[in-house]
RNA sequence: CGGGGUGUAGCGUAGCCCGGUAUCGCGCCUCGUUUGGGACGAGGAGGUCGUCAGUUCGAAUCUGGCCACCCCGACCA
């Protein structure tokens, strides 16, 4: 058993700190509300990257890199978006340190090196993005322009959370201009797509696509479209964002285009985004009271080989036989470790592994050698079995895919347990509290109702699902008729 | 930004009320025995007690300021 896991059932929150720094994910900084990015956890970071570069790419889309900085002015542009970030901006005012005159060891900012126009931090880059495209659309021909950045960005926040909240987070934020409305739009929902299938196909956690409540959605965007995921501890997670802005981008930066037949129009907009808080989710949704499970197809080792030996002379022996196994296992494209430290024990090693998440385990000793035969350790149930080594590369093969279908079903049937539909207030705040998880229920459409239902129970609506169905009924809250259940969750 | 808490070796801590240069565990280093689920024994190294100032012959301990981090609330991906 771990050594210092708090168990999931005495306090969530502490089991998921316990879990990232015990499997080496990230560790808190010197710096308020920052995280420091341990290579198991940037591992798994740039298995996601590698797989969603692939699908923008895939789509059409090209990376770029735009500035940190964004001057005031241009950021105030928008108004909707300025103001909907105002207050947790990061804000560069001052060019140069010197020594301080009082104490020579120390440094004070230089107050003759005062910016002539501050510079923010960028929390999200509409606004420098914007004021380039300007300078790179004029005709249709230009269109549609499908650019993607992978950045840093930062929002001050006053309560952080390693990956699921801090000051600084690394993202990628997906910018592009279209000729027509209906083609934005398009692109707003393929974009959903291409994360839901991510999130679902690679990290093994089911979503719920749907479009956010004018509360809820982006500032400066015209619809938030987002896909939710669901927590073990029955709190919902949005996992990632797909904005259509309208021309309200294309107007505050006066990007204008002209059409086939001269006329000039403004051009329309989407963005959308995911970022290292898919980390969390992934954290959430598999992770035991053991340590990490990651899903083999996002796991930077798959299967990690522990040689079980007597004397240098007994390693030499079980060695031979793992590079064997380990070149049969890599010509099927599975990534393999072969953990020959000589420095730790076998079950040392077995903990280790179990805590840092890695799919599969493989245990070879003479004996094993002597029968012709290997022990295979899955993560997701931790069991084992042992199976001829003539066999390996198939039954491990077969074995990562179902260990991966075997996360998501898990995860899905969660989903499915901690779903509920309320008819009344009082069935709502008690399913909230007893149950937790995704709630539907009849809302009358009005943000009043909303805000009163979020500041009492501190429920909010995670999204109107993509395709829902229309049925009539009334508002829990108000008694109102409504058209539409929408779903209620609370969320990280 | 409000409420609560913590800061002593790499990590977790005792000591603080009642001032006299610091306890224990894990980890680390060396040697030996071990190796199929977190080994054992012996020896060893490692500290401006968060920081600045004050009180005192003497401060981890008393007083004041500051800083940082964690937890809970309001805000957010």
């Amino acid at each position: 058993m771990s050594k210092s896991i708090t168990p999931q059932e005495q306090d969530y929150s502490k089991w998921y700190n316990d879990i990232v720094v015990e499997a080496d994910l990230a560790d808190h900084s010197a710096v308020r509300g920052c995280m420091v990015i341990k290579p198991h956890g940037y591992a798994i970071w740039e298995k996601m990257q590698q797989t969603l570069d692939r699908m923008f790419k895939e789509t059409g889309h090209v990376n770029a890199y735009f500035p940190l900085f964004i001057p005031k002015s241009l950021f105030e542009a928008e108004e909707k978006n300025a103001e909907g970030f105002a207050k947790e901006c990061a804000v560069v005012t001052h060019y140069r340190l010197k020594t301080d005159p009082l104490n020579k060891s120390k440094l004070i900012v230089d107050p003759e090196a005062k910016l002539e126009e501050e510079l923010i931090v960028r929390p999200t880059s509409e606004a420098i993005i914007w004021n380039t495209y300007k300078g790179w659309i004029q005709s249709y021909r230009d269109l549609p322009l499908l650019i993607n950045q992978w950045a840093n960005v930062v929002r001050w926040e006053m309560r952080t959370r390693l990956f699921l909240r801090t000051a600084e987070f690394l993202w990628q934020e997906g910018h592009t201009a279209h000729a027509t409305r209906e083609e934005a739009i398009a692109e707003t929902e393929q974009m959903l797509n291409v994360y839901a299938e991510f999130v679902e196909n690679y990290m093994a956690v089911p979503v719920l696509k749907g479009v956010k409540t004018p509360n809820e959605r982006f500032a400066g965007a015209d619809d938030t479209y987002c896909i939710e995921a669901l927590m073990q501890d029955g709190k919902a997670l949005q996992a990632g964002t797909s904005h259509f802005l309208g021309q309200n981008f294309a107007k505050a930066f006066d990007v204008k285009f002209a059409d086939k037949n001269g006329k000039l129009d403004y051009v329309w907009a989407t963005s959308w985004g995911v970022s290292t808080r898919l980390m969390g989710a992934l954290i959430m949704s598999h992770s035991d009271n053991h340590g990490l499970v990651i899903p083999p197809k996002l796991a930077p080792t798959q299967v990690v080989i522990v040689p079980i030996y007597k004397g240098e002379e007994g390693l030499k022996k079980v060695s031979e036989h793992v590079e064997k196994l380990k070149a049969d296992l890599q010509s099927k494209g599975i990534s393999v470790k072969y953990d020959n430290r000589d420095t730790q024990r076998p079950g040392f090693k077995f903990a280790e592994h179990e805590l840092k998440g890695t799919p599969v385990r493989i245990g070879i000793g003479e004996r094993d050698i002597d029968n012709g035969t290997i022990e295979v350790a899955r993560r997701d149930l931790l069991t084992k079995e042992v199976i001829k080594v003539e066999d390996a590369a198939n039954y491990i093969t077969d074995l990562l895919h179902s260990i991966q279908t075997n996360l998501f079903e898990k995860a899905i049937q969660r989903r499915e347990k901690m779903t509920s539909h309320a008819t009344s207030y009082e069935e709502f705040k008690r399913l909230l509290d007893e149950k937790g998880g995704f709630i539907y229920a009849h809302w009358d459409g009005t943000p009043e109702t909303e805000e009163k239902i979020k500041n009492e129970t501190k429920a909010t609506i995670r999204c109107i699902p993509l395709n829902n169905k229309q049925e009539n009924g009334t508002c829990i809250y108000s008694g109102k008729p409504s058209t539409q259940q929408v779903v209620f969750a609370r969320a990280y």
